[in-house]
DNA sequence: GCAATTTTGAGGTGCGTACCTCATTTTGCG
DNA sequence: CGCAAAATGAGGTACGCACCTCAAAATTGC
């Protein structure tokens, strides 16, 4: 059996009220007391029981997640992804509260973050651009004892708990090698310049940053022979990327693959549809939304670099209750992987899945 | 707050030793009655506190896992990414007992398994080939109340509770298009012949015979321009496999990709090594062990098909204590996804971990 | 050496559940 | 109707811990 308490208390000649000030740091104990309660605890193996202390304290853990109010289809499915994430942890005392914020503005993102203290959370995750604003409000955050982690794109000058999301360079390199190796290794193909595209909403993100320097990286390093040409900027616009693609693919014929860093995959697949050239060039994209796993299964997309979403919701709840609680993490399983998904290892749709919620009866 | 047994009672009118008999499905309760704490339990939305559950009765969930005793490295990551699972989880009152039986004697196994309602387990996780002995043993496991998951391989015929694992069908597939893609699509590179060989140390393993159809099939539908050659078995015995290789290779000069789909991968480096074919061929293999990822970081290796052996055990614990639960998955979380790792996203070394056990001192 | 202060002990209560006993009520049946 | 059997209620104990109170003991300062 598990030592407890009261085996502490025997072993180190003390009383049991007296452990407990130690185990909680309660004031009113002699060092040399505290020294002899924690050998005791060293000695006996003593690990305090976490259920039983929240059963006592009846603790229930509410954390805060903000999120842009941006209508793309990757925040819609992340957003899905942590209230799934969150209502099943409400076994386990866990209570998730989701909070959007007006994407381009900073203050009204800090104020937000401000107010959160006063409502009982004990800890916040957050997808933001990093600003200095954000960075005092996360410090403030911080300050007053709550974790705050990182989600998708990293804050590392806010000194954030925790960052959970995926390395953007490494994805970029892991497209950049897909798209090479997939082209031929660079090869010329007959007599044509094979040239590559590469679409991101916005050239200023961090995360679009990251994914260009990686990709151009490798394209550089190893196949010489693919000329990438320059990002076009769509904005997060429709019209705007289909515009652009339309003009340079008209310009530039010798165009046979495209990275598309961003969103708005399901107006580049529409424009090469119109275009005729569904499934004659090489895309690859970012993130298995609903419309991309339909592309990817019809073959208009060949790649998607993803990080699976329902990993990084489960994992944001994790990481939030082992701060909260000061314990260490299983680094492995808090690592989010770059998943490359093609048409073969596309694991099967989520779907309405199963709604029953229990067996019900515990029958046997 | 949530519901506790005393609502239901005073909600259903009876007294908390009814809802107690009801819960707990013990004898002596009228049809009626029954009902209508059921509905009470429904009105109210109480879902029983599993924590203070088995903190009452002091339950502790002990896990038979019952692995083969080969040496293969492939065994011996998992075995390890078992056992440091089971002790994370130890806090969670799981006790993991890894049990080996002898690779080739399904009698010995039988045997095994028939032992272990005798000592107290709770449930079984089980890595073994099917056959006709296993079958009945499993189903005597479940007979006797015991949850029996499969693990890596699946046991369709036993009524297992559960399969933890890839599909290796789709593995071979994904296998197929990188290997088809990474060669150029087929097109023949000048006058040369491309030519694919394939590595099995068994062509009588459900797993080999599984990833060799999904290759097959995608190199016959998409790349009718590479040839793949005959399967080569290895009987997991290193010279076997360095001697076949060298003999194809000499044989056969348009070998540009070569499949290695069982284990022996380092004998397979090795013999490439000292024909000077390092990096020159397009490998492909499964399973990230300690020596697939230096070969990948070195480029002697080109991609890696994996299932993450970390998840699979977490998997593993969580399938195995729902089932002795009763309770529901997470669909999404026990899915085990088919990995692909090139050199650019490779996750970092597990490395030695952080050995501190805790953060200790939990004073502020 | 005495009072003031600090440290410690003893004990209780509650968290939500399991499991037990014994008395009391209700039901079914002849 | 009366009686045995079945159903229910009332209440207690335990699990491992948090948190509280009050008294007793040990230590400190003067």
């Amino acid at each position: 059996m598990r030592p407890t308490v009261n085996d502490i208390a025997r072993e180190a000649g003390v009383s049991l009220a007296t452990v407990d000030r130690v185990l909680n740091a309660r004031p009113g104990v002699r060092e040399k007391t505290i020294r002899a309660v924690n050998d005791a605890i060293v000695k006996l193996g003593y690990v305090r029981d976490l259920n039983a202390a929240n059963l006592a304290r009846s603790r229930n853990y509410r954390m805060a997640v903000v999120l842009p109010d941006t209508e793309s289809q990757f925040v819609q499915t992340l957003a899905k992804a942590l209230t799934d994430a969150g209502s099943i942890a409400a076994t386990a005392r866990m209570e998730l509260r989701l909070l959007r914020f007006p994407a381009e503005d900073p203050h009204a993102l800090a104020a937000l973050l401000a107010s959160l203290p006063g409502h009982g959370f004990a800890g916040v995750a957050l997808m933001a651009p990093e600003t200095p604003v954000l960075r005092d409000a996360v410090r403030g955050l911080r300050a007053r004892g709550l974790p705050v982690v990182a989600l998708v794109s990293d804050l590392p000058n806010t000194g954030r708990d925790h960052f959970i999301g995926i390395d953007n360079r490494a994805a970029g390199r892991t497209a950049g090698v897909l798209m090479g190796r997939f082209l031929g290794g660079g090869q010329p193909r007959g007599s044509e310049r094979s040239e590559v595209l590469v679409l991101g909403q916005s050239l200023l993100a961090r995360d679009m940053i990251e994914r260009r320097r990686g990709f151009d990286e490798v394209m550089l390093r190893d196949f010489p022979g693919l000329e990438v040409l320059p990002s076009l900027e769509t904005h997060g616009s429709s019209s705007t990327l289909r515009q652009v693609v339309v003009e340079r693919l008209a310009s530039a014929p010798g165009v046979r693959g495209i990275y598309a860093m961003g969103d708005g995959n399901r107006a580049l697949t529409q424009v090469l549809d119109t275009m005729g050239l569904s499934g004659k060039l090489t895309v690859i994209c970012h993130e298995l939304t609903p419309h991309v796993r339909q592309a990817l299964e019809a073959g208009e997309v060949t790649a998607v670099i993803t990080q699976n979403l329902g990993h990084l919701a489960r994992s944001t709840l994790r990481v939030l209750r082992a701060k909260a609680d000061n314990l260490p993490l299983d680094a492995g399983q808090e690592q989010i992987r770059i998943e490359i998904l093609l048409r073969e290892n596309l694991p099967p749709a989520p779907d309405s899945a199963s709604d029953t919620p229990a067996e019900a009866d515990d029958a046997a």
